[in-house]
DNA sequence: GCATTAACCACAG
DNA sequence: CTGTGGTTAATGC
């Protein structure tokens, strides 16, 4: 962890909520016990059923969180920067619960848990901030599950796109990072039913689809088919 | 019964 | 890795 010459946490512009709430001492021992690193496309930055390590902070890229079920790989959520992964498991248990890997070019800012713990312990605004970021992530994880679990594959698919045009890529347009098979994985279906769902889509004007690029024409429609499957 | 949905399987680019 | 088609099991009129 010692090639951090081009990084400070003090004029870091891209902080965390709660790393915002830091002192001038905090964050120097923060920047003595944290470590950037680059992951490729498909790289894994944690690995289900190892021992836990680091606390994980997405500084670019994005990155999906799965998990192996008792048939196949689920993917439980995609995260944006700017976002801390991994504290469930690695504060709740000494092996990693689930996985997490690059889905693009994604840097990480890894942090020593037991700094993090100790700032937790010691600042009160801090372990707040953390707290709240994790209640949010909860509730929205409530939110995702029961519509995954009541709809069916349309109205799912249908979320599934615009949460990636929505929250992700903040545009209609945008090249789709995950597989059929990987999308499949995401909204608990399997790759010929995404490939069928996204063919009726098509044919009904509601997407139009070149190589990786997505475009949703008809954003209203895609709302409907959501609500009503 | 009959229709619909979606998973499973196999084969082809 | 993806698209397609046939088959099949579950579910709902």
């Amino acid at each position: 962890m010692n090639q951090n010459e081009n990084y400070s946490c003090e004029t870091c512009t891209i902080k965390s909520c709660a790393v915002e709430t830091l002192g001038f001492s905090e964050l120097q021992i923060l920047e003595r016990n944290f470590g950037v690193r680059h992951f490729k496309k498909n790289e894994t930055i944690f690995q289900q059923g190892s021992l836990t390590s680091n606390i994980a902070y997405i500084k670019h890229g994005l990155v999906k969180i799965h998990k192996k079920g008792p048939v196949k790989d689920q993917i439980l959520k995609l995260i944006k920067p700017l976002c801390f992964i991994g504290i469930p498991t690695i504060l709740g248990d000494r092996l990693y619960q689930y996985s997490a890997t690059a889905i693009e070019n994604t840097s990480v800012c890894f942090i020593d848990t037991d700094v993090f713990r100790k700032l937790i312990l010691e600042n009160g605004k801090f372990g707040n901030e953390i707290i709240k970021e994790l209640c949010q992530d909860e509730l929205l994880f409530f939110e995702r599950s029961i519509n995954q679990m009541q709809k069916q594959i349309h109205g799912r698919l249908a979320d599934a796109l615009l949460f990636l045009a929505n929250d992700i890529f903040q545009s209609e347009v945008f090249i789709m990072p995950l597989s059929r098979s990987e999308l499949g994985d995401f909204i608990h279906s399997t790759r010929e039913s995404v490939t069928r769902c996204l063919t009726s889509f098509k044919k009904d004007g509601l997407i139009e689809i070149n190589g990786k690029q997505f475009t949703l024409l008809d954003k209203a429609a895609l709302i409907r088919v959501s609500k009503t499957g």
